[in-house]
RNA sequence: GGGCGCGUAGCUCAGUGGGAGAGCGCUCGCUUCACACGCGAGAGGUCGCUGGUUCGAAACCAGCCGCGCCCACCA
């Protein structure tokens, strides 16, 4: 070490995060350690896929609990000594960012119809290369190891490419198709979006009910209906066929009150005749259920409300009319010819746009959909043969539900920000082309060609995410070298929008399941247990805890508190994080500064010294395992436990004055297992173990790349575990005892010993001075403890001391009547293990002869 | 309507058949030469409720109460 750095622990006896991090990092890119080499094949090497960001976000909670994870797993196979690629890129994320960019525009008095599309394209990309970087940025203040070097854009060259024939073959295959059907209609975003981004909420609706006279009749049927202005797009009645009440109606016809158009009354099971009168009103062109029925019964499909969420031309003296006025316009009309029977109160259930958080307004248009049956059938299989572990396995049966019951997706978005659909159209003769360039006419006349209008939704390009960015369809050295890629770590939320669709591209393109793990992590929530949204503002910036306490401290205390069930985040986890940062930083220092000039090695000349190596050796088998099967809370809180239990509140203390003497033995040992301990916290708490790595004797290069220890069983000993445990537990008896007979702290007892010897270190961190009994002469002892006797003193009060074994009676007491009592039960003794029953045999006969010592 | 999960110390959470644990908070005592983001010692819980299985249940089973999430086309 040089006298700089010698200075440097000296008096540095605070680690601050802040001062290392940023320092640290550019040393492990300009190492381009993060940056693999394409060689190896997938089985030999290590890969990790990171859920793209979009590129308008910042660094949330989610991606902060996500990349700690990865990260440790990514860091741990690299210093494996494995080839280790962690993919890095963002999404386009075509509603949200077009809607970030439209803002801006509407700030400016301005709309993207006014620029033009390809105007506004140009905009959009040039936003993105200001702000698109700003979440690759946060990601190395976590200290992500990615490769940086291959950053990834979903609307790459290369990326449009690998959509753009996907989209070819999927089409070819027969899978897309375009139709005229019933989609979520985004009001807010304009778009058609899929099943997966609508979520369903309560809502207190009123439920109205309407007299539809029938023709050539006095009668009429009452429908109810929550939403009346989709009366005027009513093609039909319906009763279920086994209802009597309306069995002699069906067939015959009503007539829709405002509009006049005769309806026919048709049966369809679907009715409940149980709900309100049994008559349902049929709306194909704005209700998905109408529409199923409407197809079924081939009934006319008319559309009142258009994309803007405005009532069409078809809505007649309503037309212009929002949805809500012209519900408000309807019901008075419908009141106003005395056909509104009722309106009640009614809560139910009503899509909303994930994406833009309005009421999705359903109603049939032209889409392109994509079948989704036949390339779910080979990822169900893949799932349930185990090729794609989905871990905690509850998530594996909802993952083949889901896939069981997979149904069309509507991959058509009506926006400008994406891939631009491959398809063109010849207006001239009516042909249609899908290529994955554009062609240059109409091979059957010649004509012009029109690229189709609409883009694809941002979760087709996401899909194919583990390949694309590895150069598919291109035979890159890095796909052959990379792909498959070893896990996936996730939030349930994405299952099935992002999870499944990749399994499914990823056998149906390049042939194989894109990772063999799937884990799906906890929710961290807010501080009072509300979900962590923006919109709420119960966001906590994963940036601000980096700032404050380090992002080791983050990193530590987001694995801590994560689990398989949600959790709400805890500030003292990350508390508890930045203090075993300093910890480590602080010991390092005592070990550092003292050690004499020797190679680490386990060198054990004591008992504590083997303690020390086994229990060493057993927490790096143990938190090791717990990473490999991403169990992080207890893999980090066991680490933490070792070390600053058995390593810093023991073993330092146990070893000080052999360490001030620079005892070689004491100091090689030291030496190594810090060595170990750092590399084995690298993986969660990179920077600060680099830092101090950076003043052991023993660095050659970066802890970054160095060795990840392996358990070495051959220093695993129970019997120095046994003999140095006894003696820690007799130690802290001993100190109990001074503390509850008053003792003052800083005195040391007199005290010999009566029995077996426990290890040297007792007495010293006790503070007693235990001599071994003499033979006769001596004072009579006062206490107690164990094979301690405690000698008369100036510092001991008498009082206290009776009143102090008084108590440990009591406890004997009550232990040797419950350790009798169970004994006495014959049930017990008969029937339970003999281990468990000897067990409790030796506790009592323990519990006895403390107590005859007392008294 | 179906499915999954949760209810353990003041708080946040571990613990899946043999004497209730961690971190924080709280109390008491320590400026002990790595660290006061520290050291030592404590207090604090009839493990949601009721039954059952078992020699033995926080854990397994059933029912109930409370809470959360996911899926689902009943107006």
């Amino acid at each position: 070490m040089s006298g700089g750095d010698r200075k440097r622990l000296e008096d540095t006896t605070r680690y601050h995060p802040a001062e290392v991090e940023a320092r640290v990092f550019s040393e492990w890119l300009e190492g381009g350690y993060f940056h693999p080499a394409a060689e190896g094949t997938p089985e030999e090497n290590f890969s990790v896929a990171i859920p793209p960001p979009n590129v308008t976000g910042a660094l949330h909670m989610g991606h902060a609990l996500n990349g700690s994870m990865q990260d440790a797993l990514v860091r741990m196979n690299r210093m494996r000594g494995r080839n280790t690629l962690w993919i890095l890129g963002t999404d386009h994320a075509g509603i949200a960012t077009q809607a970030v960019v439209e803002k801006d525009l509407r700030a400016e008095g301005r709309t993207r119809q006014e620029l033009g599309r390809e105007a506004f394209v140009e905009r959009v990309w040039r936003w993105k290369e200001e702000y698109g970087s700003r979440i690759v940025e946060q990601y190395k203040r976590l200290g992500a190891s990615c490769d940086y070097e291959r950053e990834r854009f979903t609307l790459d060259e290369g990326y449009v490419k690998a959509v753009y024939r996907v989209f070819k073959q999927l089409y070819d295959k027969g899978y897309i198709y375009r139709d005229f059907y019933m989609v979520n209609w985004d009001p807010g975003s304009r778009s058609a979006i899929s099943d997966l981004e609508v979520e369903n909420r309560e809502v207190e609706d009123a439920l109205y009910s309407i007299d539809y006279p029938v023709e050539g009749s006095e009668r009429v049927l009452t429908v109810a209906t929550v939403r009346p202005e989709t009366m005027l797009a009513d093609t039909a009645v319906a009763v279920n066929p086994e209802d009597e009440r309306h069995a002699d109606l069906v067939g015959r016809h009503c007539l829709l009150p405002l509009v006049g158009r005769r309806l026919p009354i048709v049966a369809d099971e679907h009715v409940d005749p149980e709900f309100g009168t049994g008559a349902l009103k049929i709306t194909p062109g704005h209700d998905p259920n109408d529409f199923e029925i409407g197809r079924k019964h081939g009934l006319e499909e008319i559309v009142v409300i258009g994309p803007d969420g405005r009532l069409t031309e078809q809505a007649g003296r309503f037309a212009g009319l929002t949805a809500a006025e012209a519900q408000r316009a309807v019901v008075a009309a419908l009141r106003e010819e005395g056909r509104l029977r009722a309106e009640e109160p009614y809560t139910h259930s009503v899509p909303f746009s994930h994406r833009s958080g309005e009421r999705i307004e359903p109603l049939i248009s032209l889409q392109w959909f994509c079948r989704m049956d036949e390339l779910a059938q080979p990822a169900i299989a893949a799932a349930q043969r185990d090729e794609v572990r989905i871990v905690p396995g509850q998530w594996k049966r909802v993952y083949l539900d889901w896939m069981r019951e997979i149904r069309p997706w509507c991959v058509s978005r009506q926006l400008w920000w994406g891939h631009r659909i491959p398809v063109w159209y010849c207006d001239a003769c009516e042909e249609t082309y899908v290529a994955e360039a554009a062609p240059e006419r109409c091979g059957a006349c010649g004509g012009e060609l029109r690229q189709e209008e609409d883009v694809l939704d941002t979760w087709f390009s996401s899909a194919i995410w583990p390949f694309a960015t590895l150069g598919w369809p291109d035979q890159t050295p890095e796909l052959r070298a990379f792909y498959p890629t070893s896990f996936l770590t996730t939030a349930r939320e994405i299952l099935f929008l992002w999870v499944a669709r990749m399994i499914m591209t990823g056998i149906e393109f390049p042939g194989a399941v894109p990772f063999r793990d799937v884990y799906v992590h906890s929710v961290i929530q807010a501080r009072d247990g509300r979900r962590m949204s923006k919109s709420l503002g119960t966001g906590i910036d994963p940036l601000q805890e980096i700032d404050v306490h380090g992002a080791d401290a983050l990193r530590f205390g987001l694995l801590a508190m994560s689990s398989t069930q949600d959790v709400r985040f805890s500030d003292a986890k990350v508390q508890q994080g930045s203090d075993l940062a300093n910890k480590l930083w602080n010991a390092s220092r005592l070990v550092l500064l003292n050690v004499a000039e020797v190679e680490p090695a386990p060198r054990p000349v004591a008992v504590e010294d083997r303690w020390m190596l086994s229990r060493l050796e057993r927490t790096i088998a143990s938190v090791t395992g717990k990473l490999e099967n991403y169990d992080f809370a207890h893999a980090v809180q066991e680490a933490y436990a070792f070390f600053w239990r058995d390593l810093c509140d023991w073993y330092l203390e146990i070893v000080k004055p052999r360490l001030y003497e620079r005892e070689e033995e004491v100091s090689a040992t030291l030496l190594h297992v810090l060595e170990r301990v750092l590399a084995l916290l690298h993986p969660t708490m990179p920077f600060v173990t680099e830092e101090i790595w950076s003043f052991h004797p023993a660095r050659r290069g970066h802890l970054a790349v160095h060795p990840f220890p392996v358990a070495d069983e051959g220093l695993f000993d129970e019997a120095a575990e046994a003999e140095v445990e006894a003696g820690i537990g007799l130690t802290q008896r001993l100190r109990a005892w001074r503390d509850l007979a008053d003792v003052p702290a800083g005195s040391v007892l007199a005290a010999v010993l009566d029995g077996v010897s426990p290890p040297d270190f007792v007495g010293r961190l006790a503070r007693f001075d235990i001599a071994d009994a003499m033979a006769g002469a001596g004072p009579d002892p006062v206490a107690s403890v164990g094979p301690v006797r405690v000698l008369p003193s100036a510092d001991l009060d008498a009082e206290a001391v009776a009143g102090r074994l008084e108590a440990r009676r009591r406890e004997l007491d009550a232990e040797v009547e419950r350790a009798e009592r169970k004994l006495a039960n014959r049930g017990f003794v008969a029937k339970a293990p003999a281990e468990v029953v000897e067990e409790e045999r030796a506790k009592l006969t323990r519990y006895r002869s403390e107590l005859e010592e007392l008294s």
